[in-house]
DNA sequence: GTGAAAGCGCTAACAC
DNA sequence: GTGTTAGCGCTTTCAC
């Protein structure tokens, strides 16, 4: 291993002189210096050794993003754009993929946190962050991606950057109900996370301000399936609309927990017979890059990803550089975008 | 922070007890000893800092995995099961996204030797590993996932697990050419890699072996897409069918690179008014979730991602704890496998 | 069986 | 301007 003395002995100067220049202290000598070393550097391929670095100065431009799920794209998308965006800061990105499991979640934190990352983002954990209390009383600053506010700022989240998902629960059911939809079906997995709880609860407002309601007979949440933990939402999409279109009173249309549910949803009409929208109309949550390019195209709801990538990593990065910043500032809301396309449809009358 | 020596003071023995329980080593005494130690660090919430302990062991259990496109849900599926197998492995894994950059890549191999990790997992990447050879002399172990094996060895790579893609390739052909396709198109994208290159060549080798051949014009591969570098495979696959599908003599199936582009192709497919599989055949590589799922199901070759997770998972471990690999025992192949589903079909007469 | 002591490669005072 | 020095938190001989 080389190291800055090997450097330093090579550029006939010391080993402090060398840490200067690495750390963009260049100006405090003489350029000649600085080149010299700066060749020494060149010539001997050496890489600071970034263990040493951060033990010594505590500091560390890594940030971490857990994400719940590697195999749904739109956690990719959040990842590519989070990725980006850190790297546009100087800052590297540590991806973990929790597998919606607030164990792996804690236990990943903890790593993060013991390898001296202090900014973690975290993609919609299960419903609150009990699980990282220890850790965040330790140092771990948190930054809720796509996460409820209010559940946010009372547990000590460092910043969030969310669309507000009750609302974008209420834009589908508003949809579907202008296309004069009355029974209407929701699925989703069996796992609870916040931003599920919303996407339901503002179905149920919207229906409620429609004088509907969603009957128990038109809510499938994986109740039963096995395995589920391995099961790709699609799968799950699948079986849930099968069995909603399988009751005696079938819905018109049908919400799905996210786009991979919805794309899921598809084969399990198709399984039936059904065909979209013509005999049921289905929507999803995400916008992901299939939802337009699947047939008929899927109607659903955009979050800007990113732009809230953007946001975020720099809500972060402040926030481990020591920043306060105020709580308006630091807990920001973009607005979900309803897109219409073609997998929802005005009811057969 | 809370270090060894909080420890140390509230279980009432010396910093190097508390280190020798932390890493397993509670037999060298006595077992109420080592229990204090526990109990302290439980009560303490001690998490040793992994800076120091890298610093010092110069070991490290950490692997790094370099994914070309975080939007591909076949790396998804392949940083889930790399992450798996790591974690069954008591490592960790940091993700990186290179968008297929050889520079990027090269950055962030650079960026992992530095933090220590000396393993990376490489998805496969542009043409060879030249842009790592210091890297390598400075000690990275790099384990080529889905990597043609010769391009491999010659390089000094540590590992290898991987389909022959070549042979990929022939069998898509050979399903096409069996099914009296003769007119038969390639859609890639502009980016050359090894497995790309790879499953071409295996597909002329099929095609060549039927006296047929590969004309310019059934070949698309992104030429003059501006901004390619931003687009999904999927844009690019809807592009690039429409393309060729609108050559005065049109090829009767289409293989397109990767399961992701044959997504894309139905689309534009679709566009035109052609239908899957009736007036067009499509094929895929990878086997993600979604081949499945869409309509018509995708026929493709179907890598064992899982399989091969654990494989190289387990090679570069040892790799990286100096164990010495017999270069028949390093370099894995596992067998492509033909899934044929509903998007081919016999050409119509 | 347990503790003292010497660094791992680097940074940041503080001398010179 | 540049070099000297004292650790960061841990592991690991080597005494006791």
């Amino acid at each position: 291993m080389t190291g800055i003395h090997d450097v330093a002995k090579v550029a006939g100067v010391s080993a402090s002189t060398v840490s200067n220049v690495i750390n963009g202290r260049g100006n405090k000598m003489r350029p000649e210096t600085r080149q010299r070393v700066l060749d020494a550097i060149e010539s001997l391929k050496y890489t600071p050794n970034s263990a040493a670095r951060q033990l010594k100065s505590g500091q560390n431009t890594t940030l971490g993003l857990i994400i719940p799920s590697a195999a749904n794209p739109f956690w990719g998308a959040v990842a590519h754009h989070v990725e980006r965006a850190a790297r546009n800061h100087q800052y590297r990105l540590l991806i973990c993929n929790a597998e919606r499991d607030r164990d792996v979640e804690a236990r990943y934190a903890e790593t993060l946190l013991g390898s001296g990352v202090t900014g973690v983002i975290l993609g919609s954990s299960p419903l609150n962050f009990d699980h990282l209390r220890d850790l965040i009383r330790r140092g771990l600053k948190i930054a809720a991606f796509d996460q409820r506010v209010a559940e946010v700022e009372q547990n000590g989240v460092a910043c969030s950057v969310s669309v507000d998902q009750h609302l974008s629960g209420m834009l589908v059911a508003q949809h579907l109900i202008g296309l004069g939809h009355k029974r209407i079906g929701v699925v989703t997995g069996p796992i609870k996370t916040n931003s599920r709880i919303d996407r339901v609860s503002g179905v149920r407002a919207a229906l409620a301000r429609a004088r509907l309601e969603l009957p128990e007979d038109l809510r499938w949440q994986g109740g039963g399936v096995i395995g589920f933990g391995d099961m790709e939402g699609s799968e799950l999409g699948r079986i849930g609309i099968r069995e909603l279109l399988s009751r005696d009173n079938p819905p018109t249309a049908v919400i799905c927990g996210n786009d991979m549910y919805a794309l899921g949803a598809y084969a399990g009409a198709r399984d039936l017979g059904y065909r979209v929208p013509d005999d049921v109309s289905i929507v999803g949550f995400d916008d992901i890059a299939m939802a337009e390019i699947v047939y008929p195209p899927l109607t659903t709801i955009r979050q800007p990803v990113l732009a809230m990538a953007e946001q975020i990593v720099g809500l972060l990065i402040r926030r481990v550089e020591g920043d306060e910043i105020p709580v308006d500032e630091a807990f920001i809301h973009v607005p979900p975008q309803l897109i219409v396309r073609g997998s929802t449809a005005p009811i057969r009358t």
